[in-house]
DNA sequence: CAAATACTGAAGTTTTCACTTGACTATTCA
DNA sequence: TGAATAGTCAAGTGAAAACTTCAGTATTTG
């Protein structure tokens, strides 16, 4: 139970990495076993191990080992963290704009 | 797998700096000058400078100088860009989850 | 006009990061 | 049992990225 409340920091370091995100993209399609998700990448299986173990500490990926194959499946709440931020920003931001609009749409006060 | 889709690619390299998305965050209150930006930051007007052009070219923040000063802005088509993938991500995975559940839910067949 | 402000540019340093190699362990299977 | 499979570990390489310094250029302002 490591990482329950994944930082944002570390989420977007995460999907900063292009492969990293493929791997997420595919994980979003069903779990994959390690060799199984390196086939199509251009890189040795220790390299994506590697990359696995980011997303794992990341809190994007969850992993676990059955006899000599580790699976890997997404976990929602490291995007959803991402994606929070996101909105957070973008909300703001927003409202700032509905705000700005309303003044303007005022009309002009004299004094 | 680079170039799978390079917009996205900069956008989320760009949200993968802890420093950038401070900025980001802060853009998301309203529009900074360069200065502005740099002030809490502890690292020189010219690190802050190359963080902006990464994000200007991430097409995150918008910036123009009057004067001496330029000044940025958020532009919110990036973050939505990011939340777009984010969520596809999150929805192919949560569609997939539901289908799965369902097929649990459904009674045995006799075989 | 002189000094202060707000950046800009070029070049260097340091640190981080992706990726490799090669040797190793554990598990499955013929 | 012995060979193939699946992954792990430790250490190293090279390149990118973050950040610095220092020397500029415009633009304000006193």
């Amino acid at each position: 139970m490591q990482n329950q409340n994944p930082d944002a920091d570390r989420v977007f370091h995460a999907l900063g990495d292009p492969t990293r995100r493929a791997i997420v993209a595919r994980l979003s399609l069903g779990p994959l076993s390690v060799s199984s998700l390196a086939q199509p990448l251009d890189m040795t299986l220790t390299a994506v191990a590697q990359h696995l173990l980011v997303l794992e500490e990341s809190g994007l990926v969850r992993t676990g080992k059955t006899g000599r194959v580790r699976t890997c499946h997404l976990e929602t709440a490291g995007l959803l963290a991402a994606e929070r931020w996101i909105r957070g920003c973008r909300s703001v931001w927003e409202s700032r704009l509905d705000r700005l609009g309303e003044i303007l749409a005022e009309p002009p006060d004299a004094d």
